[in-house]
DNA sequence: TCTGGGGTCCTAGGACCC
DNA sequence: TCTGGGGTCCTAGGACCC
């Protein structure tokens, strides 16, 4: 294992609103939210508000000066405008994410090609073979990112991922941070648990509990007090990460696992009374998964269902079959088998479809040779 | 005025096999 | 009549991330 390698983690600020404003430079400097599903009014100047929002979409993206204002990613639109009603509100566009994602990418690949994906607005790069010093190399990142897309982005270099990650976070918008092992007490260990990629809102809480609060007093704990409360395997990495201490690689390849399709309905449905509806919303999600399975090139041996009630709880089921699907067909048979199986007394907010166990879709096609198993040879 | 859509990984129990 | 240990697959739920 390579002690000295030299990690960075690339994060693109305010991404979606970001590329949004691209186009409408007027709307720079003002709180700006994407988000929200379907048309909303325009007001005078041609932009909705937050405050004419009605339904039941999230916060996408804000920009930091909605941030101010205290909206952040995946609050609620209604909440959002309860607390800038006066914000512009813009539909998503993610055609346009990807193009840009596409374009930033192609530029830091250019310069540093060990590039692990990590969705649509950040990658983790290996820049351990580069010859170049870390500070003009980042600023060279930078700048190619700028001139391909006219989009800043936040850069931490470290000797690994996780610190990689919680230096991008330290100067955003525009930030270059650099940090060594000798920085983690200094400038880890003051932070917030929250910051450490891994620990969400229940690791937190139950960690506060312990009064725990700071990465430093996680630190601080003893890895037998950690493994008693969060099991062997979380808690002995609650430990190693309070020390800075993360061995993953940087993977610069990976076949998807899973490939799915879910949708909220505008209002609660339920299963006796809008039975014609939810059908044909089941179907539709069966035949774009198929489509999505098709153009991606692969084939399911195990199909999902995922329900969320109106009260929030999720449901799932899923069904392995004997061979693999990828034909809406199939698929939407597969799903209504699940179906039969979750209990449907109640009203729906959600219905999703999965597939999983996947399979190239050139070798799904080779139908095996019948009583294969029971051949000597 | 509640809470999107697309993912990954982990845990845990039971079936089944050797 | 009593009762092993390991391995894999399947299923359901949950935490977490972008």
């Amino acid at each position: 294992m390579n002690s000295n390698r030299r990690i960075a983690h690339l994060d693109m600020d305010a991404f979606f609103a970001s590329v949004e404003l691209l186009s409408r430079p007027e709307l720079r400097g003002r709180p700006v939210v994407v988000g929200g599903r379907g048309a909303v009014r325009a007001g005078g100047d041609g932009f909705a508000r937050l405050a004419d929002y009605v339904g039941r979409g999230v916060v996408t993206t804000s920009t930091y000066e909605a941030r101010a204002l205290g909206v952040f990613s995946g609050m609620g639109l209604m909440k959002s405008a309860a607390l800038a009603p006066d914000a512009i509100l813009l539909p998503a566009d993610f055609d346009a994410y990807r193009h840009y994602s596409r374009r930033f990418k192609a530029a830091v690949a250019a310069i540093a090609p060990q590039i692990e994906d990590r969705g649509i607005d950040e990658i983790y790069l290996d820049l351990s073979d580069i010859a170049e010093d870390t500070l003009p190399l980042a600023r060279r990142l930078k700048d190619a990112v700028f001139a391909a897309t006219g989009l800043s982005c936040s850069i931490g270099v470290a000797p690994n991922k996780l610190l990689a990650k919680i230096g991008s976070d330290l100067e955003k918008p525009d930030g270059l941070t650099v940090l060594a092992a000798d920085d983690i007490p200094a400038r880890i260990w003051p932070l917030p648990a929250r910051k450490v990629n891994g620990i969400g809102p229940k690791a937190a809480e139950k960690l506060a509990g312990l009064g725990i609060a700071t990465i430093g007093e996680l630190a601080a704990a003893t890895p037998e007090l950690l493994v008693a409360h969060f099991g062997r395997s979380y808690g002995e990495w609650l430990h190693r990460v309070a020390h800075g201490i993360d061995e993953r690689p940087v993977v610069t390849e990976s076949e998807p696992k899973s490939i799915s399709r879910e949708t909220t309905f505008a209002r609660d449905l339920h299963a006796r009374s809008d039975r014609s509806e939810l059908s044909e919303i089941f179907t539709g999600l069966c035949q774009r998964l198929a489509d999505d399975l098709r153009r991606k090139g692969y084939a399911a041996r195990t199909i999902g269902i995922k329900l969320r009630y109106a009260d929030f709880r999720t449901a799932t089921r899923d069904l392995t079959l004997p061979a693999p699907v990828a034909d809406g067909r199939p698929i939407r048979q597969a799903a209504g088998e699940c179906l039969k199986r979750v209990p449907l007394d109640a009203r729906l907010r959600l219905l999703g479809v999965r597939a999983s166990g996947l399979a190239p879709l050139a070798e799904a096609m080779q139908v095996p040779p019948a009583r294969q198993g029971e051949l000597p040879f």
